[in-house]
DNA sequence: CTGTTAGCGCTTTCAA
DNA sequence: TTGAAAGCGCTAACAG
C-alpha cells in the first residue's frame, strides 16, 4: 500500500504551490484562480485519492471543527433516556449543518470531577454542550470564567452560563389548566421528581399555578411525589386512587412516571379516562400507543439539541450573543387519556 | 488573557528540554527519569495550567484515539431508539477504558453515499462502528478494502467485514420453546418487520425451528408481518383474534409492536395471559413497565457496544484477531405475559 | 492570480 | 538520564 497523497503531492502533479491547492480545494472565497488552474487541482486530487488530513488541518488552523456533547447518565432517570436520540439527533443534524462534528461523552450522576472539561482544555473541540449540570461543578465555573465556549441543556441558577431549557412550569400550567376547562376541579399531581430538582419544582409550580388562577384550592393532600420510575408512579396513584372521595383526574409530571401510575389503575379494575382522567409530560415515544393513548405536555427535544448547537456555534464564531437564555415552549397533545377525544366532561 | 502555556513554556520553566517534558508527562515507559526532574516538570506544569494540545499531538503521533460511531437513523424503526441508550452507553464506557473517545454520526437510512466514510479518509478518526450496514454500501467495501478498521453492529452477508450481531434465530427459539413448555400449540408469530431485514428473518427462522423440533407444523396462516410499529402490531394482532379458533399464544418479534397488539387484546375486552400468552423481543425499557409486564428476549444492548469497541481497537492495534465475528447470545425474561408466572398452562 | 515562507505544538529517533 | 533536531501536513500572512 502506496503512501497517503499529501497536498505536496497534488501540488507538484498539478505543477502548482500548496498554497493554490489548500485554496482550490477549500474554496477560499475572494480569491480568484483561473478556472484552468482550479480544474487541474481537482482533478489530480482526484487521481491521487487525496484527503487532507484533519489533524493537521485543526492543528494548523487552531479549530477543531467539533463540539463536546457531554451526558449526565442518570439510571433511575429513564426519562431522559426515551427522549435521548430524539435529542441527539437534534445535536447531530444541526451540528452537521454547521460543519461541527459532535464528540459524545456520557458522564455518571456522581462524577463532579469535571473530567470532562480535559475536552475543552486540551482542546479536543472548540465548545461544549453540557446537559444535566450540577450545582457543585466548580470546573464547570472555572472554563467558563476562562471563557471556553459553554451552553447548557437545563438550568444552572446563580451563573451566567447560555442554556437551553423547556418551560416547565408553562408546560404543566398546560396540563392542567386542560384539565381543568374539561370540568375537574380534584385534580391530582404526581410529581416526576424529587423537588430537589428544579424540573420537578418547576412542574409543581406551573400546576399550583394553574390550580390558583382558576380560583381551586392547592390542596397538599392530593399531591405525590414520583422517582423517575414507572414503579414509583404506580406507588402513588395506588394511595391516590384509595382516597375517599377520589379524585378525578390526575396530572402525572412524566410520561414514564404516569405508566405506572396507569397500571396501579387497571389493577383496581378501574377505567382511564371514564374514572380518572390522565395528562402526563414529555410526549415519549411510547406515550401514543399504550391503552388509553397519554395525552401528554410534548417537549421539544430535537430542538432543544438544535438551538443548543445554534447557540453554541454562535458563541465560537464569537457573535454578540443578544440572548443566552433560551426556554423552549411546550405543547399540549391530546389523545384519549383526559377524556376530551371522546367529549366527555366531569361536572364540576 | 494570556497566551496557554505549550510543552516548551513548561520546558524552560523546569529547566529541562520539551522531550524531558513530553516523557515525563506521557510517563512514557521503557524510560527513567530522576525523582527530581519528575516532580519539578510535574510541578511547573500544573502552575502554569498547562494542557498538551490535542491536535499536535494527533498530528505528530498518527492517532487520534478516537472512533466513529455511525448510526443509520431510521425513523420507522423505533425499536431502534429503545435500545440506542444503552448501546450508546456500552460504546462509550468501552471506548473510555480503552482511552478512546466517541465522535457519533448518525446517518438517514436512505443515505447510501457513504460520506461517512470522510471520517475515516481524512483521518478524523482511527475506525468506525457501523449501525444498520447497507447491502449496496459500495464505499464501505471500499475502505475496508484499503484496509481501513471498521466493525459492523449487525451482518452483512457476502463480505468478511468484522461484525457484532445478535443471535436472533436462538433468541425467537428460546421465546417459542418456553411457549410450547407452557403448553401451547396454536402459537402465532408476528415479526418485527418485512422478513428482506435479516434479522426478522431470523427471527422467524428461529420460530419456526422451535416449532418444528417439538413436531409443531408450521402454520402459514398463523404468521403476521410487522412493520416496526405499534400501529402495525395492533392491526397484525386484530386478524390474529378475529381467527377461530384463537391462538392461544404469540410470539411477537419486537417489543414495541407486541405493546400494539397488547392494546388490540385489550380493545376486545380479553386479557392477557389468560385468552392469549405474550412472549415479545429485545427488553425495551418499558417491557416491565406495561400491563401485563412482558415476558421477553432480552438483547444485551450495552453489550453490543462493548464487544464492538472491543474488537474495534484491536483492529486498530494490528493485532491478530482469531475471530472477527461474534454473535452475542439472548436471554429470556420471564414475567407475567406468558402466564409462567401465575403457573398457567394450557392443554395442548 | 500564484508562490514563498513561516509556523501550529507535539512526538520520537538518535546522540551525547 | 537528558537534549537536539527532524518532522507530522496543513494554513495563511506576505510578497511578488
Amino acid at each position: 500500500m502506496s503512501k497517503r497523497a499529501t497536498s505536496r503531492d497534488v501540488a507538484e502533479h498539478a505543477g502548482v504551490s500548496r498554497t493554490t491547492v489548500s485554496f482550490v480545494l477549500n474554496n477560499v472565497p475572494g480569491i480568484r484562480i483561473s478556472e484552468d488552474t482550479r480544474q487541474r487541482v481537482i482533478e489530480v486530487a482526484r487521481q491521487l485519492n487525496y484527503h487532507p488530513d484533519a489533524s493537521a488541518r485543526r492543528m494548523a488552523s487552531g479549530k477543531t471543527k467539533t463540539i463536546g456533547f457531554i451526558l449526565r447518565q442518570t439510571p433511575d432517570q429513564v426519562f431522559a433516556d426515551h427522549l435521548l436520540p430524539q435529542m441527539l439527533g437534534g445535536v447531530s443534524q444541526a451540528a452537521t449543518a454547521q460543519g461541527f462534528h459532535v464528540l459524545f461523552e456520557p458522564i455518571t450522576p456522581e462524577d463532579n470531577s469535571g473530567a470532562y472539561v480535559r475536552l475543552i482544555r486540551e482542546r479536543h473541540v472548540d465548545g461544549i454542550i453540557l446537559s444535566g449540570p450540577r450545582f457543585d461543578d466548580r470546573e464547570l465555573l472555572k472554563i467558563h470564567a476562562e471563557g471556553a465556549p459553554v451552553v447548557l441543556v437545563g438550568q444552572l441558577s446563580q451563573t451566567d452560563i447560555p442554556f437551553i431549557d423547556v418551560d416547565n412550569i408553562g408546560g404543566a400550567r398546560l396540563a392542567t389548566e386542560h384539565l381543568i376547562g374539561l370540568g375537574h376541579r380534584r385534580i391530582a399531581l404526581i410529581t416526576n421528581a424529587s423537588t430537589a430538582y428544579s424540573a420537578s419544582l418547576d412542574r409543581l409550580i406551573g400546576f399550583r399555578q394553574a390550580l390558583e388562577t382558576s380560583g381551586i384550592p392547592y390542596d397538599l393532600s392530593l399531591v405525590r411525589y414520583g422517582q423517575f420510575t414507572p414503579q414509583s408512579g404506580e406507588a402513588a396513584m395506588n394511595e391516590l386512587l384509595d382516597m375517599i372521595p377520589r379524585p378525578t383526574a390526575v396530572f402525572v409530571a412524566s410520561d414514564v412516571v404516569a405508566l405506572g401510575a396507569l397500571r396501579a389503575v387497571h389493577k383496581k379494575k378501574l377505567s382511564v379516562p371514564h374514572d380518572i382522567a390522565f395528562v402526563g409530560f414529555d410526549d415519549i415515544p411510547l406515550a401514543e400507543s399504550v391503552s388509553p393513548p397519554l395525552t401528554t405536555v410534548r417537549i421539544p427535544a430535537a430542538g432543544l439539541g438544535w438551538a443548543a448547537v445554534d447557540l453554541l456555534t454562535r458563541i465560537i464564531a464569537q457573535e454578540e450573543i443578544r440572548n443566552p437564555k433560551v426556554v423552549l415552549e411546550t405543547e399540549l397533545v391530546v389523545r384519549a387519556s383526559c377524556g376530551a377525544a371522546a367529549g366527555l366532561t366531569h361536572p364540576a
